[in-house]
DNA sequence: CATGAATGAGTATTCATTCAT
DNA sequence: TATGAATGAATACTCATTCAT
């Protein structure tokens, strides 16, 4: 049957995350993951190549195949720029909060130094700043967002601010609500990307 | 004689960071270090505890004892903070820049979820972070910045931007010069915190 | 099955016996003893947490689960303890000639000075103690046994005589019998235990 | 000069005694010895061929040079077996209480499973052996001792014995005296070697 | 003679992966 | 498919010994 061969994979997928967001992917075993997931160690080796394959297949699922789809649909309903900014903002920092293990795995094993690791990230990551790119490009034909600067840098202050405050979140006690994020880093974006300032060193 | 002492421990800084730099901490060995220091292996425990203090210490005398000390000097000459802002762009680009194999080691393995390699990181970081929040809270004072946004969440931007731009440049061929994004970043940064706009969404 | 479990547990008991035996225990590498098993190396940290546990399984093993037993047993069929003393020279003997490589171990490995490894042996140690004082004492009881001797002493006498006599077999060339040692060990410790100098200087 | 030279040397023996009756010699390192001599390491190598040889000295100069030269002196004075008997016991259990670093590394580290430290012990081991047997045969001679036990087995008891109580004494809190032990522990040597039972098994 | 920094051989232990059942 | 016992390659770390000063 397909679907328990689905299940055992998606279980084994779950405990590697709370495994690897408890104790980092160098520190956790192959043993600890399959004693999570209530199996043999061997079983594992029936539905991933290796433990470098899980990380991989973790990361992969999660943005590519959880993330970003998430993103598309709840940016559907927005045309203004803006909107679709602030809509980037909101779901990214709901995305994390709803699901801390991830967040926490993304955030801080996603910078393994095993290529292979980080090339396994690349779709999702790329599908993430393609969105990211058109929202950009959109306020821009709208000539709501500056034309002046280059696209690419303008997605990797996005990407970088968001991705910092989470960062610091997932490191901290958590115990402030990610979601408070959102307005600041909103208007702050927006400012960056509004503009209204023909010369930056003015006195007025 | 002690001569000796002091260049042997540098030799290990500079072996190490060459050999994490290539292949990561975890992937890095003693005898690999030992053989780029052209000492033995046993040598290695004359100056360091163990293969995580030698992480440590990298990160340690990379921020606080290169990185810190350069950018204060470098933001000596300036008053207005939009100047400090531009110069903390420029620093922090030229510095990685300068250092690609630190950049390395610096940007992939900080995240380490091993506790005790990332609280070696913290006095540097935390300095860096007092010295980007002082340069925010100046900017308003001099009533130049928006002062409706925390101070902590502009400082993750700048930092989130910076770091997310040479992380980039870092994974890259880099076979283009940070220093060209200290222009469009700049802009980018400043018009965050200095646009207003009251109802962001305004149709003008 | 559960029964390739108890026969490796022995399997690797019994090579590291051997392994000790010939080398001593700190000469002794995990390496060699897993390959007198014709196992890997990493199996033996399957049944055992260290190199030291081994040791410790050896002493408990030998002594409480072996000799005590076999040596109650032996003098379970006697009454009068002038025999039970007899018994217990022949049964000291006897086993440790019959297992010479478990007498050298013990012989040789067992006063280390590694705590815990000492700790191990106490079980067995005060086994054989109170079996030793239990038949004094009966031979005290009996009247056949001088009463003016603590008991402790007359322990120490007998389990020291018995010991020398087998370290220096088990350091020789084990080319003579221990068994042509129980007539006169049993004669001096019998003497010992029943003469009766009132006077221990006495010119008669 | 020859003094200096001698007192160093001493100066070592004395550290090497102190850190192997703390720490048995497996777990001292040559570092711990000089740093307790006051020394450099490599000094230690002017006077001592390797770590090993230190113990091997130890014995010899603790049993050859100075054990068996008093206890011949002890003896001088008595013509009586019995009474010689008597200084071996009170002399060695004396010797060992009046140095207990020394006797917790005879004790201990004596039975080394390195065949070149026992092999440094026979001199000191012999002599000492000679002695005993001499007193033996002279109880003999005099008519006082037992003449059908082997002398070699009534050594092995005397020495067994007294070495017996030391070690329990070396391993306890050594809160009572060795002493206490003289009189009960020389009155079952004499018994042992005092001839008065024909018939082992008489019932009388 | 004295030093102690440098050495590198030696080893216990871990753990991803395999495979017989 | 599922298992988990068996494997053995890989490696950080120790420490006796050396030798330039």
């Amino acid at each position: 049957m397909r679907k328990n061969n689905g299940d055992k994979r998606e279980l084994i997928l779950q405990a590697a995350k709370k495994v690897f967001a408890e104790n980092g992917y160098h520190q956790s075993s192959i043993t600890q993951i399959a004693s999570v997931a209530g199996i043999g160690d061997g079983t594992i080796y029936n539905y991933f190549q290796n433990k470098e394959h899980i990380l991989q297949t973790l990361f992969h699922e999660t943005i590519y195949n959880q993330f970003v789809p998430g993103l598309q649909q709840a940016l559907e309903p927005y045309q203004d720029a803006r909107f679709m900014l602030l809509e980037i903002v909101r779901y990214h920092f709901h995305f994390f909060q709803s699901d801390p293990e991830a967040a926490r795995v993304i955030q801080i094993e996603s910078r393994q130094s095993i290529q292979r690791v980080r090339e396994a990230m690349r779709p999702g990551i790329r599908s993430y700043a393609r969105i990211i790119d058109a929202t950009i490009n959109q306020g821009m034909e709208q000539q709501l967002f500056v034309s002046d600067i280059p696209v690419r840098v303008s997605r990797k202050m996005i990407f970088g601010t968001l991705d910092e405050i989470v960062t610091n979140w997932v490191l901290s006690s958590k115990d402030y609500s990610l979601l408070t994020s959102v307005e600041p880093a909103f208007r702050l974006l927006l400012n960056a990307l509004t503009n209204t300032n023909k010369n930056p060193f003015r006195n007025e």
